[in-house]
RNA sequence: GGGCGAUUAGCUCAGCUGGGAGAGCACAUGCCUUACAAGCAUGGGGUCACAAGUUCAAAUCUUGUAUCGCCCACCA
């Protein structure tokens, strides 16, 4: 068979790409039974192009999702993108603005078929990218949050929640984006701390002409102050009570009003009251019965309440306005002040905050029953510590402003009458007013809040409201797999919705990975331009690879700092699986072998220390997996069949492959099958794409091996099952030992100069006769991995002449040389050897002669110390002995 | 202002319920040994940020300090 030497993963990955799709293996259907296991995707957004953070966060899925599917569980992955209202919008305005066109321009109607469109052509890319990093998903049930079926969801939730009292309408102030012209939730303005002023303006006292200092940091929002409030415990509110007050520039009279809420320590301690652009201050005027006067166009323009400064930009404005306060002589001072400001998350552009009619949901009586569920433990968070954020965060949740002013998106299914005024709300289009009976309806503008749809999504995509079969047996699910970031977003809003609209948790277990960042420790972001496009990688060194080496350096809810080199951890390992394999294939291709499973009693030890070890892997790796330990998971394989089953199983199976005794020869073979089937099958969840590459060309080889035909794809062949029979620990120990003799005969080869080429005498004295017994049956084995002509193996071996030596656990080995010994060179180096081990031996003897340590610690790490003194004290005599005949050479 | 995370080898990081400091990369030396140079063998390298405490025993638990990072918060 003619394989080449180095993997390459392209074709491979395309090549079952399209089988896993045409045989349908990730497809679930409830009719099958069985018990469920099922992952609902954090939808993408429609817009989206995968970046590192999907990588991982559908990595992780994926791995859950193939592991569990191969441990027999009716799986379901449910996939789908999400329509991102203002993300969505923003992008095709963009490309509208390109051609010099803007969404005016079209009108809503078209504007929304021109989206539709859009996302037909170029949206949902996301989709194919996630196919290529071989993500499991259920495509044939994908979604989108405006399909159909989730916009009725979305209505009728709307119509309950509004029915129930908790969706409301009102006057606020909100998060208003200038630049996407909406309203935004409180969670979707980010808050970033900036470097800004403080002034101090002057305001005058009409009747006496007594000026007062107010401080601001958005001096313009002066224009539509209505009131100057004081602490009522201020002696300077008794004196200015009742008093009108004269705003500069536009001259306007306003009140003197006194308010607990004024700090006396901060700014001058009397402070403007705006309640239409601030929220403290719409609060203080709901208190005092003040007007509230919005100064601003939905651009963030001047309006004409702004008098001179009308039409100019809410910064030019301030800039402007403090210019002519000082000429007028009204500016005190600018104090420097850093403070947070509010962004708009989806472009940047700081918040305006502004009074303005929204939607909104009352939380509380939401998020009561969402508190409980994690109370109980019936939801846990992993890691842990989210659990505390989100607690926090639930207790402290404010209503939930859900309107927004654009146009793409699930509109507000309220109609007013325009003859009574009244409000019709429901989810069909109603033909006449639900009071008058008037035909004359006109819809709410507004479009919901992108995540009014996506925090429907586990049961939405089920066919919610409709109680489905498939609703019925998938839901809950089980796991969601996502990014803290949108914890507060999405996580903790499908939990109060699924006990809300389901009666019960969305999912059972919350795994919260880390954020992906670059290796100098800043978030992966295309706006900073230190990404590193998944696809590019994919390209370079293979899905694989990307996976596998993503996930062995991600420990659990840590963030991931990658950089390109980091990529190379799979790929090597990609090659190494490849490599083995074709070892395999080599070695099994010359005769046509029956598939004739290995015996016990015809097992070497080698073969039960191989089968030994894979067993412990196969059981640390299932536990890794349930205790969400992807990195150990990843690790522990890696580390079984790098070091374990290809340094030293491979090793001590060619002597075997290239003898002349049949029968040990197929079970060598069998074993070495057996083994990397059982690999394949663990790493298949981390490196879906080799592995199956793999397992079906070894199959392939047995013209009687059922595996292959009763299963047709690794992907739902069965997981490993651990065997503890198979796990005898003194065979295990005892072959430890042989490799521990070979790695010292081959250190002092090494510290000898002596190439690899030139071949030694050795003798071996063992421990015990026991160990005799074992090394002269592993005479071969020895000789292969020592490169020795030859060893003699004598528990009563006394060197003759002046000989190098190591002292390990099973005995010591000695190398002859070609020339004579250099003694003081081998005595300096023993003497190094010694009192290394002296020193451990101190440390130990110094815990033993503690009565307060053989007293208190447990009795088996007590035994275990006693153990150690007693091999160290035999291994530092032996080297004591041997120093001692190399320095009477030396006299 | 509150909360959280990180600090371990030159670099990037593991180390779960306290009992022998680990991996990968990099480095040094030697090897194209008939699976693999994307490899093999051997080796060097760490006051586990600092301080105090609990304990027979601390990288691990407690408290505090420092540095970096994140999240939340309506002091104008």
């Amino acid at each position: 068979m003619d394989i080449p030497k180095q993997y390459s993963p392209k074709e491979t990955e395309e090549k079952w790409l399209s089988f896993w799709n045409k045989n349908k293996f990730s497809h679930a259907s409830c009719q099958n039974g069985g018990e469920s296991y099922a992952i609902v995707i954090p939808p993408p957004n429609v817009t989206a192009a995968l970046h590192m953070g999907h990588a991982l966060n559908n990595t992780v899925q994926d791995i859950l999702i193939r592991w569990r599917r191969m441990q027999g569980y009716n799986t379901l992955w449910m996939p789908g993108t999400d329509h991102a209202g203002i993300a969505t919008q923003n992008v095709v305005e963009k490309q509208l603005a390109r051609e010099n066109r803007s969404r005016d321009d079209l009108g809503r109607e078209k504007f929304i078929d021109h989206v539709w469109k859009w996302r037909e052509e170029y949206g949902g890319k996301i989709i194919n990218q996630l196919k290529k990093l071989g993500c499991s998903c259920d495509w044939e049930r994908e979604r989108f949050t405006m399909d159909e079926g989730l916009s009725r969801a979305v209505k009728e939730v709307f119509v309950r929640l509004y029915n129930k009292g908790l969706v409301y309408q009102g006057d606020y102030i909100i998060n208003w984006c200038p630049r996407c012209h909406t309203a935004l939730s409180d969670e979707e303005a980010e808050h970033r701390d900036l470097d800004g002023a403080l002034y101090y303006i002057n305001y005058t006292v009409k009747d006496t002409g007594e000026k007062i200092t107010v401080a601001t940091t958005r001096p313009e929002t002066m224009l539509g102050d209505t009131a100057v409030a004081l602490n009522p415990k201020d002696e300077r509110y008794a004196k200015l009570k009742g008093k009108k007050i004269v705003l500069p520039i536009v001259n306007r009279e306003i009140d003197v009003i006194g308010d607990e809420f004024v700090d006396t320590s901060f700014g001058t301690g009397i402070v403007k009251v705006t309640p239409a652009h601030d929220p403290n201050d719409f609060e203080m005027g709901l208190r005092h019965n003040l007007p509230s006067i919005n100064v601003m166009n939905h651009d963030g323009t001047l309006n004409e309440k702004a008098g001179p400064y009308k039409d100019m930009d809410r910064f030019h404005c301030r800039k402007q306005l403090v210019e002519d306060l000082k000429e007028s002589g009204y500016l005190v001072k600018i104090d420097k002040h850093q403070h947070a400001v509010g962004h708009c998350y989806r472009c940047h552009t700081i918040i305006e905050p502004r009074l303005s009619r929204q939607w909104f949901v009352k939380m509380k009586p939401l998020a009561e029953p969402a508190i409980k569920v994690v109370l109980d433990k019936k939801i846990t968070f992993l890691p842990n510590r989210w659990e505390k954020v989100y607690l926090e965060w639930m207790t402290n949740i404010r209503d939930w402003c859900i309107s927004r002013q654009i146009w793409w998106g699930h509109r507000i299914p309220v109609w007013t009458c325009q003859e009574c005024g009244k409000l019709t709300v429901a989810v069909d289009d109603p033909t006449q007013c639900a009071s008058c009976k008037s035909k004359n309806l006109v819809q709410d503008n507004d479009v919901l809040d992108t995540w009014f749809s996506s925090w429907l999504w586990p049961f939405s995509t089920f066919g919610w409201p409709d109680v489905t079969p498939d609703l019925k047996f998938f839901y809950p699910t089980n796991t969601l797999a996502t990014a803290p970031e949108i914890l507060f977003f999405w996580v903790a809003r499908m939990i109060m919705a699924g006990l809300e609209f389901m009666g019960d948790i969305p999912f059972q277990d919350v795994y919260l990975h880390g954020t992906v960042r670059d290796d100098s420790g800043t978030k992966m972001s295309k706006s900073l331009g230190n990404t590193i496009d998944p696809l590019d990688v994919i390209e370079e060194f293979g899905a694989d690879a990307l996976r596998f080496s993503m996930i062995s350096i991600t420990a659990q809810g840590q963030d991931v700092y990658l950089s390109p080199s980091k990529f190379e951890i799979g790929r090597n390992f990609a090659n190494k699986l490849w490599n083995a394999s074709r070892f395999l294939l080599m070695n099994f291709g010359e005769e046509t072998e029956s598939f004739t499973p290995y015996k016990k009693e015809d097992l070497s030890s080698d073969d039960k220390y191989i089968l030994g070890l894979l067993n412990k892997t196969i059981k640390g790796v299932t536990e890794a997996l349930e205790q969400f330990r992807f990195n150990e998971a990843a690790q522990i394989v890696y580390d079984f069949f790098w070091h374990s089953y290809c340094d030293k199983y491979i090793e001590t199976a060619k002597p075997v492959l290239y003898g002349d005794d049949k029968d040990a020869k197929h079970t060598t073979r069998m074993v070495l099958f057996d083994v990397l089937n059982q690999t394949l099958k663990m790493l298949h969840p981390f490196m879906p794409f080799i592995s199956e590459e793999l397992w079906q060309l070894l199959h392939s080889i047995f013209p009687d091996d059922t595996e292959l035909a009763n299963y047709k794809s690794i992907m739902v062949a069965p997981w490993p099952k651990s065997d503890d029979a198979m796990i005898d620990d003194t065979i295990i120990n005892r072959v430890d030992q042989k490799f521990e003799m070979v790695s010292a005969g081959r250190n002092l080869r090494s510290e000898y100069d002596i190439p690899p080429s030139s071949e030694l005498t050795f003798f071996i004295k063992p421990e015990t006769g026991e160990l005799q017994s074992y090394f002269v049956s592993e005479l071969i084995m020895l000789k292969k991995f020592l490169r020795a002509s030859s060893i003699t193996i004598d528990t009563e071996f006394e060197p003759q002449s002046g000989l190098p030596s190591a002292v390990v656990k099973a005995g010591t080995i000695f190398m002859s040389l070609e020339g004579a010994l250099d003694a003081e060179k081998e005595s300096d180096r023993l003497e190094g050897k010694l009192d290394k081990l002296r020193k451990a031996l101190m440390g130990i003897r110094k815990k033993l002669s503690n009565q307060s340590f053989v007293n208190n610690a447990p009795a088996n790490v007590v035994e275990k110390e006693r153990g150690k003194e007693a091999e160290l004290s035999e291994q530092c005599e032996k080297i004591e002995q041997n120093l001692a005949f190399i320095r009477s050479l030396l006299k």
